[in-house]
DNA sequence: AATGAATGAGGTTTCATTCAT
DNA sequence: AATGAATGAAACCTCATTCAT
């Protein structure tokens, strides 16, 4: 088995890692369009490229998905570090936090599948990513307990449960459902 | 297009009847075990039956999965009727009705991998048997309600927002994740 | 396995050989509607029998089709007595007889495609009608030679291989086939 | 859809080029063998490769099929094209092409099967390569009937239709069916 | 004798992954 | 490093035939 690219080995050529990008932003594109079934084929032609590549980049399908979903979180965490950077009423930095993670997810429901396809694997496979955001988040919601604005018995793992919760919502429609509804719920309920 | 057993169209042949039974817990088994990509072919074998059975049965898998999920509505719905019935302080009925069907659901949690995987398509193929299980849920909140112990705001539907937020957390294995605790939550929600 | 009905070693039940008439019909309108793929489900839904009733007269959908194919030789051996009886011009009297057969096989030009699709085997399944059409087509042919109507080394044999040929064309659809205008060549072949 | 190979897109692989021919070949075997009901896997191992490279290259056993007549066709043009540029007596040319013709189908009678079961489907699958075929023809048809050497009625329509009558000899092997004879009374009866 | 449910071998097709070019 | 053709293990589904009722 080949070194995988995302473990930056070596520094990629250009044109390698312009293709990276291309299939990333290809596989998310059509895993959004097409659902977790999308094939590899399909990804490859949506990125311009051959399949091959694809495999060169990620050696299985699955990896391609944990590196979607891994930069996913990366991006949540970045949300959450620019929060912790923002002055302002804590409660209030830390639900908009909430909210605007929950647009990104929005974005392409689909990863919210393959995020729950992947069930108890994610956490093997995003470690790191989950530290990096949990460790912003865990300083956000300390702030707002000390506050005394956020029920001091919510834990970060308890926000990334109730937020699975939301999403799930994102990817059902079922009659009267709307995630925007659910996470004013939840942001509710972690008050005071 | 054979006509589906599960249209009623006439009584079963007792061999047949039981049959359906055995397809049935053998597809719930075989779901809960290796999740919903188990195949058709196993579900026979677990059942007892041939594949041309089960397709005799149940004309697609998709039908299949449908059907079970319409027999835990219907358990869900029964629940909610002998909740209706029972005497109590309405809140806590209403609470312990939510506790006792996400036992329900734990059973076989690969169902729920179904109701999320279905998604838009549930609420077409169970119709029925969601207003049957709306209708005395309804009731019981409307009674919670008006006793000032529930937040008047919610709705039926909500209700069902949140529960399939729950069953999320039933799927996934987070660090920190537990079903239990997220259902408090939700419960906790609900109140006053 | 069971004696078979055709075989006639005891007299049948009336509902039986009302069965047995009902089957056969069935078989020819459904393989004359959906082609030699009809299955033999269709066959016992358009009779209005249960499957079962169908393997009980045929034991195998091979057989059901022989006994099709006997019926229709028989039909030919019957009009070519019919012919023998009749005056007149022997070279028109055949050809008239081949016109007649024809239009008995577009009738349900499916059985000729099971004639065809049967090939070789054929001749073992219905080697006495085959005899009992060629016996008295023979003598009309020898007519016919005799008044030097017809060309002296056209044998039976030679007759039903021509008569297959324009039986294909009545399965064929291409462009300006028209079985009866392949007939009249064939009749043309034969003359003087 | 994939972009089959018979639409020449793009000049193909050295090794797929030579695997199409080899998948043409093995089918052409096959079929040949084992009649019309042999499978895809079956033509697969006979050309020794994947199942799943058969697919690539037609997308069902009917595009193969396809492809084998329209191959079968433009060999018949070939020749009639060769004839044409042949000098000699203009009706014995032409029935030498339909002997030639008739030799080049017998060598996989299975073929004509094809042939036969597509029925009215193939004149839309292999219209270009019926039009090839039957322009030479036609030219070859019209010399004879000027030179007064055959029947001034028939068309070129006719000599499908007649051939395919000959094929069906072919196919069958009834007592006494001789497609050599069957044929030479068709060249007889074209004569004049 | 009739029924139709059950059977399961067999058929077509898909698609993640490998490998020759 | 890139390409896309090849692979073949599955997956799904059909249907001739058997067998319990």
């Amino acid at each position: 088995m080949t070194t995988t690219v995302t473990e930056h080995r070596r520094p990629l050529r250009a044109d390698a890692r312009r293709n990276h990008e291309r299939i990333l932003e290809g596989a998310r594109a059509v895993f959004a369009e097409y659902g977790l079934e999308a094939q590899i084929d399909d990804v490859a032609r949506r990125a311009g490229v051959g399949v091959g590549t694809v495999y060169r980049h990620f050696p299985t399908k699955e990896a391609l998905l944990g590196e979607l979903v891994r930069r996913k979180l990366r991006v949540f965490a970045e949300n959450a570090r620019e929060a912790l950077a923002r002055e302002g009423e804590p409660f209030g930095v830390f639900a908009d936090l909430l909210r605007r993670n929950a647009e990104v997810c929005v974005a392409d429901a689909a990863i919210q599948h393959a995020l729950m396809a992947f069930g108890q694997h994610i956490s093997m496979h995003a470690q790191v990513e989950l530290e990096e955001l949990n460790k912003p988040t865990a300083e956000l919601m300390a702030r707002a307990q000390r506050a005394g604005a956020m029920r001091p018995d919510v834990t970060v793992d308890d926000i990334s449960m109730l937020m699975c919760g939301v999403s799930a919502t994102m990817t059902q429609t079922g009659p009267g459902f709307d995630w925007h509804r659910h996470l004013e719920f939840v942001i509710d309920m972690l008050r005071r």
